[in-house]
DNA sequence: CGCATTTGACCCAG
DNA sequence: CTGGGTCAAATGCG
């Protein structure tokens, strides 16, 4: 699924379904900026704000729902539906066949005879996953712990493997692959693997409220120095400093695959023009939940307001 | 001292 | 058999 250009020939359907994106790109920018100026009055949001973000939200809804459906007709089960125009950063929605396994760890083992249960799990096999190639290495509200690195197969850069830092106390099953995969401007592969169960989302929704303002400064930021710089390894040592004070991101939502009769096999892309969207979903806040306590109180109201739009649809869950 | 990262081993899917 | 994903001991850091 790299990402590549569109071709020039492509069918109406198609260009239909970008059109859609374009739209629901540009309407959540809208909506970026109401909620920012909502956020800048400070005051509380008064009901006509709200109104106004309601419908933009379902035009939004709308327009990503359309796309999806033209695509579905049009390509069937086909997974392919994931070229986008090349944008610096775009998500690529990989609803993709049910996942076999919750988890990696459990059913796979019959024995774990040994003490050593090394490598015990089972391998992924594209469930749901989103894929976000950004510039820069986007924070985006939850705490992420490093477990493994790799180096891949004619890949300049070795991956690697986050889990959420809530795996364990709090059972949170959300994973990430992050990969550099340019160097000259650079661009950096992240694909989310599972959802977040922690209550851990205050970052993204914070964000959300904020994120104008904060551009640049959302971006997972090294020091102030560029990844390549800073690095004695071609990516990631400096990528592990980062990720020890926490670093965050947003993930997909963690609630959408309950529902059994989702869809299954799409492959849903966004492009969002300049980082636009990549900001809407990053945040870079700060105070670290870790240490293993993380029950924040406040946090899930923020999250509530957000989440209180009841979207059906897998990618407004996504963005949202 | 506790927690996060590093890194080699281990296991599985293809 | 190989490449890729995960585990966990060793190590580092605050």
């Amino acid at each position: 699924m790299e990402s590549s250009s569109w071709p020039d020939h492509l069918p109406s359907d198609r260009r239909r379904a970008i059109d859609e994106l374009v739209k629901g790109r540009d309407l959540t920018l809208k909506l970026r900026d109401l909620v920012h100026n909502n956020n800048n009055n400070n005051n509380n949001t008064n009901a006509a704000i709200s109104s106004l973000n309601q419908d933009l939200v379902l035009n939004i809804l709308k327009s990503f729902t359309n796309c999806l459906s033209i695509l579905k007709r049009s390509y069937g089960e086909s997974d392919e539906v994931s070229q986008v125009p090349t944008d610096p950063t775009h998500f690529t929605w990989d609803a993709d066949v049910a996942v076999k396994s919750e988890d990696s760890e459990g059913s796979s083992k019959t024995t774990p005879t040994i003490k050593d249960r090394r490598g015990c799990y089972k391998r992924r096999k594209c469930s749901d996953s989103i894929t976000n190639e950004t510039s820069t290495l986007t924070d985006d509200g939850h705490a992420w712990r490093k477990y493994g690195q790799k180096v891949i197969l004619n890949a300049k850069y070795p991956r690697n493997y986050f889990r959420c830092t809530h795996k364990h106390d709090q059972g949170c099953q959300a994973t990430k692959q992050v990969q550099q995969i340019e160097e000259n401007p650079p661009l950096y592969r992240s694909i989310y693997y599972g959802h977040h169960t922690c209550k851990n989302l205050l970052k993204a929704s914070q964000f959300l409220l904020d994120s104008t303002s904060k551009d640049q400064s959302s971006m997972i930021s090294f020091g102030n120095v560029p990844i390549a710089d800073k690095q004695n390894h071609p990516f990631f040592s400096s990528f592990s400093s980062s990720v020890k004070q926490e670093y965050r991101d947003e993930l997909p939502p963690s609630d959408h695959h309950n529902d059994p009769s989702s869809s299954s096999d799409h492959h849903y892309l966004l492009s969002p023009h300049d980082d636009q969207l990549t900001t809407l979903l990053s945040s870079d806040h700060g105070e670290v939940i870790s240490g293993g306590n993380s029950s924040s109180s406040s946090l899930d109201m923020e999250v509530m307001a957000v989440e209180s739009v009841n979207f059906d649809d897998d990618i407004l869950q996504y963005v949202f």
